[in-house]
DNA sequence: CTGAATCCTAGCTGATACTG
DNA sequence: CAGTATCAGCTAGGATTCAG
């Protein structure tokens, strides 16, 4: 994942393109957007527009942008219902439930970890 | 960590700051370089430059960017012993091991949802 | 309401060269 | 070896506007 070793072996082909598609789909999930949606949409089905509310300071072209990417990779569920006005409604799929667990592990790590940083910050900040 | 609610009353100040804080935090570490530079450390204490050899594509900038950052934010201790030629090691503090582990969680769902999200992007892609 | 396209800016990023 | 500075290219990201 973090490392490639490569042998010049023809074996190893199949490989390095698992392991360039790994650091492809890492660097597409590895932002702020991408995972703070998925922390967002939790177990729920919610629509663009109370999915942007929900979360502070997204803007209208990330959100979208995002979106795309995320249901790209089968993380993310769209449904269309075609009234008017249009009703969009997003949901985690399977594999985007799972990742939604490391992420919460994530958001658990900084409220913890919260008053350590803020120590740490003052001390090198110096 | 995800909205914020702004009621206006004076005792949220101090909860809007911490969340304010954490979403400070969760910006600096949700970016892929972060990430794979805590990875890349696991256990180990490394050189700067078996650092970089060790994790692929990264340049000299961006490691030590990123590696300030994690010092700054207390997730890793950067020893510098004066000798010549310089060698500094690095090495995860307690909390940095600590994100380490959700990190893992991060690297394990992507090789395990890898042929998904294959499949998924080539649904997606016509 | 959702989403696409455009423009425009700030900041990230890599390459390179220089210091201790 | 490790770190800093500088420069140039590019991309992320916001604001705005138009369409379905």
């Amino acid at each position: 994942m973090v490392t490639k070793q490569f042998t010049g072996s023809p074996e190893d082909a199949d490989l390095a393109r698992a392991d360039s598609l790994a650091r492809e789909i890492f660097a597409d999930l590895a932002n702020k957007w991408a995972l703070l949606i998925v922390e967002a949409l939790g177990d729920d089905t919610l629509r663009f527009s109370d999915l942007r509310r929900g979360i502070d300071g997204i803007s209208h072209k990330m959100l979208t942008q995002n979106l795309r990417m995320l249901e790209r990779n089968g993380l993310v569920e769209r449904a269309v219902h075609p009234t008017v006005p249009p009703r969009v409604e997003y949901t985690l799929t399977e594999p985007g439930r799972a990742l939604r667990e490391t992420v919460a592990g994530m958001c658990d790590w900084t409220s913890r970890y919260l008053p350590h940083i803020e120590t740490a910050r003052r001390r090198f900040d110096t």
